[in-house]
DNA sequence: GCGCAGGCAAACGTCGGATGTCTTTATAGT
DNA sequence: ACTATAAAGACATCCGACGTTTGCCTGCGC
């Protein structure tokens, strides 16, 4: 394969150099097409490629323009891909966030702003009050460890930890909670984090984080574990 | 935008769902078109985007397949979007680094084999003898690495540091070691850290993998303050 | 019976043009 | 000054055609 792949290359290579920064609009797609030696549905196929890796904005009617390359937009295609992962691998994936999770919480525990603080605390009040609806804690606990995270003030490590947090794999493990009358028990050690992270003790908090990641880690085993043949 | 984008989520979704497992093979491009009711160049569209994610492998002449699915070709695409970080953020991987990297090698150092040493005990040499070359020595560093975190049997998180310590990034930190005479000093941390995995000592390795980054990172500053309006 | 060469068919790669639809902007009118 | 309308620019989608590659089947020769 040649054309629509060096179409591509070429263009990742343009913003990379600086060429193209942020922001910037590039030609129309009939005369792109005739810059790079290819037709139009080649240049298509290979803007569609970059904006679906968030480097290239599309705006209908208007133009094509470099997005802004934030950590964010770009990481952000880790999450679509951790969802496609193989349940084999899945533990993997908690493998890395045991390691990753603490650290960040713990880092946490030292740029925290009463700010953050007061926010994570009605987090955890939302979290109590919603301890039936499984829907509900999935979205508090998401909501939960993303602020923390984002604290640390190091957007590729926010968005690292929330691609490896898909939201399937907060189900499965919550769902395993739930069903095993485990979810009140976890709720707790979310609590626990908070408490480490006001008291801006690091090891503490990554202590708890750890636990918290432990615990997780072991309902999937047990969801995974109930259903191997399944789809 | 609707019909790519919806094509693009119903084949991804049918494959997250089991319905296309890996190995499996598409309808032919017009036959799929139809299916999905939009034209075929929707269609190519869409599967070259899952095609770049490493979800889809285009066969020419044959048809489409999905892939195995496997972490090192999902988790792939951090490497390319790493590369067209803009340098102001590059600290921040440096610092998800520092995290996970420590974490990984002092893993390592409990699943070390004795032929793993020793191929690392090989790298090291080929190492200390390139110390004029700086691209040889860029390859044996990322191949020193590699093998490191590879060790952990974790293909999730070889693949995410692999996709951390982009090509383009390497060759910055050291070309900073090499033009500030600090090649030497960063060869022998290899040499220490080396030495904690022979001696299976987790602690010491995660030490030693922790000021080995950490003089990257301090070298990458260096880099960046030297020419911080530069494209 | 086995193997190799040739040809046939299927499938992707690329192209060009035509048409629809949306955004933006300029314009004209109040 | 503001609003509504019109026009132009740009992407979205479709269609049909042709080239190129690959896989496979066939048939010939050994």
């Amino acid at each position: 394969m040649a054309l629509t792949d060096d179409a591509i290359a070429r263009i990742r290579s343009m913003i990379q150099s600086g060429e193209l920064p942020p922001g910037t609009r590039l030609p129309p797609e009939p005369q792109l097409a005739a810059q790079m030696g290819l037709s139009r549905s080649g240049v298509r196929e290979a803007v569609k490629v970059l904006e679906s890796a968030r480097v290239l904005d599309v705006r209908r009617g208007d133009g094509t323009y470099v997005t802004s390359l934030a950590p964010r937009l770009l990481l952000q295609g880790l999450g679509v891909a951790v969802e496609l992962l193989r349940d084999d691998t899945l533990l993997e994936v908690m493998e890395v966030r045991r390691m990753l999770e603490p650290m960040a919480t713990g880092l946490a525990a030292l740029r925290m702003t009463d700010a953050d603080l007061d926010e994570l605390g009605q987090i955890l009040e939302d979290m109590r009050a919603a301890a039936d609806d499984a829907e509900k804690l999935i979205q508090f606990d998401t909501a939960f460890h993303h602020t923390v995270v984002a604290t640390t003030g190091n957007e590729t490590l926010t968005s690292l930890l929330d691609g490896l947090s898909g939201r399937t794999l907060r189900a499965r493990v919550w769902r395993g909670l739930i069903e095993g009358n485990a979810a009140h028990q976890t709720i707790e050690e979310h609590h626990t984090i908070y408490l480490a992270l006001r008291a801006r003790d690091q090891l503490l908090a990554q202590a708890s984080a750890l636990l918290h990641v432990n615990t997780s880690e072991a309902w999937l085993r047990t969801v995974l574990a109930a259903k191997p043949t399944d789809g």
